[in-house]
DNA sequence: TGATGACGAAGTGTATACATTTCTTTCAAA
DNA sequence: TTTGAAAGAAATGTATACACTTCGTCATCA
């Protein structure tokens, strides 16, 4: 469910003594189709194809179809009855309105987390935001800044203490990754996102909710305007991105 | 993923031949379980055999193994590999933060809507809410009553205009849709609901979006404290009532 | 030339057979 | 009597074959 990274096994088919237990074909195929989609290899609007994916993973088309099953459910993948199945391709309407609802909830989730995080739990936020701004400061790696950054984020929200939300917050935040990655283009944001993060850790340490709550909606609502911006502005550059996707995935095979 | 009535397009119809086109064999599976588990037909806890409801629906294990795997991931079944998915059972904790997370989403919804509502919706809703009052003062049906309730739940979280906060708000409440039928035994319960019907519509119609979305998430979070008292009181009749469902499924084959 | 319908290719939906794992029962030993 | 292990039964996971739908192509006709 985690867009992190999940390392999937390849077994090379015809080993004798290999060990039987483990995870499902299709939840291997289903962590590759995910990271895939993450990663970008698979960008919003490209078709999933069942017989070539059974290929790729060298399975049947069973497990294949349930992995995409379950993409569907989570919403990361579109599909309609007899028609090949889609990497979910949002419209701008649909990704503010997707980001309003991951605003409402991770600022929600932080107003909770400001009176229910432990306080080892507060510290161990506070390092990490520190480690970030260090990292930001000497102009380090942007990876590892984004990875500090996503640990940042889930010690919030998981600071809630309610794992329903939690798990419906990770979900929509796992819908609008496929396209964050568009964004990490625009100049400046980096040092934006570190102020906001700042205003937010301010707030919580002091435990004003409200100022916590409203910090962190405000950061994630800016977020997906800048995106749905970029993505405005870029849209040749963006449709270009997904062609070159499907060669990058066609020369795979 | 409504718990109510879901029409599927048949596409090639008015021929007198009949075709068989149109809805897929595992979603009929998947809306068959769907109501069954929100009946109480089966109750959480219990077992889904795949072979038994293949033979059951008339059909292979194929597509009720997709229709279970859509069930999984909408939360209402669970399951662990090469072991038998069990329809969700939630002990008191997990139905708490359910229903905690659940409030939130609707106050929330009901905040945007106070806003966002056409005039012509809101008259609906007041139509709805009248109608149910009407039909509580004189002692009408309990069903009619439920049907009239939850009419003016989903008016009033469509009326937010989020499509996702709409779908995600809608997961949760059909997770605890399951539950909700034991607590109508509950005394009083009906006026007290009609009450808090009263509270939200006001503030509504006045316009002041703190005060409605306060009354919607007392309303919710009011249900699910009632609903863990009642289920704590309760515990063997719970449990003689699920069993009593085996007991049914048992005599359906 | 353009529209239309039929044909073939490709892909999805389902059934069935087989492999692997888990559960159950039985029997033996402490 | 209780514990434990092993064998059989039962259920799930996967592969494969086939049926039905969709889509692209091309031939036919206005």
């Amino acid at each position: 469910m985690s867009h992190l990274a999940e390392q999937v096994t390849t077994q090379t088919g015809g080993d004798a003594v290999s060990r039987k237990v483990g995870p499902t074909q299709a939840e291997m195929v289903r962590l590759g189709l995910e990271r895939d989609i993450f990663s970008g290899k698979l960008s919003p609007g490209m078709a999933l194809e069942e017989t070539r994916i059974a290929g790729d993973y060298a399975v049947s088309r069973t497990p294949v179809r349930e992995a995409i099953a379950n993409l569907v459910q989570s919403g990361l993948v579109e599909k309609v009855a007899h028609k090949r199945a889609v990497v979910s391709a949002l419209d701008t309407a649909k990704l503010l309105e997707l980001f309003e609802a991951l605003a409402e909830l991770e600022s929600l989730a932080v107003r909770l987390a400001c009176v229910r995080m432990s306080a080892s739990d507060k510290d161990t936020l506070r390092t990490v935001h520190e480690e970030a701004a260090a990292l930001l400061a000497s102009d380090g790696d942007d990876n590892a800044y984004a990875l500090l950054g996503e640990r940042f984020h889930q010690l919030l929200v998981e600071g809630c203490r309610n794992r329903v939300l939690i798990e419906s917050t990770g979900t929509l935040a796992n819908r609008v990754y496929p396209y964050r990655r568009y964004q990490v283009l625009a100049p400046g944001r980096l040092q934006r996102n570190q102020d906001d993060h700042d205003l937010i850790v301010d707030a919580l340490m002091t435990g004003d909710e409200n100022r916590a709550a409203e910090a962190m909606r405000e950061h994630t609502m800016e977020q997906g305007d800048a995106l749905v911006r970029f993505i405005a502005l870029h849209k040749v550059t963006y449709s270009e991105l997904q062609s070159r996707s499907a060669q990058l995935q066609e020369e795979n095979v």
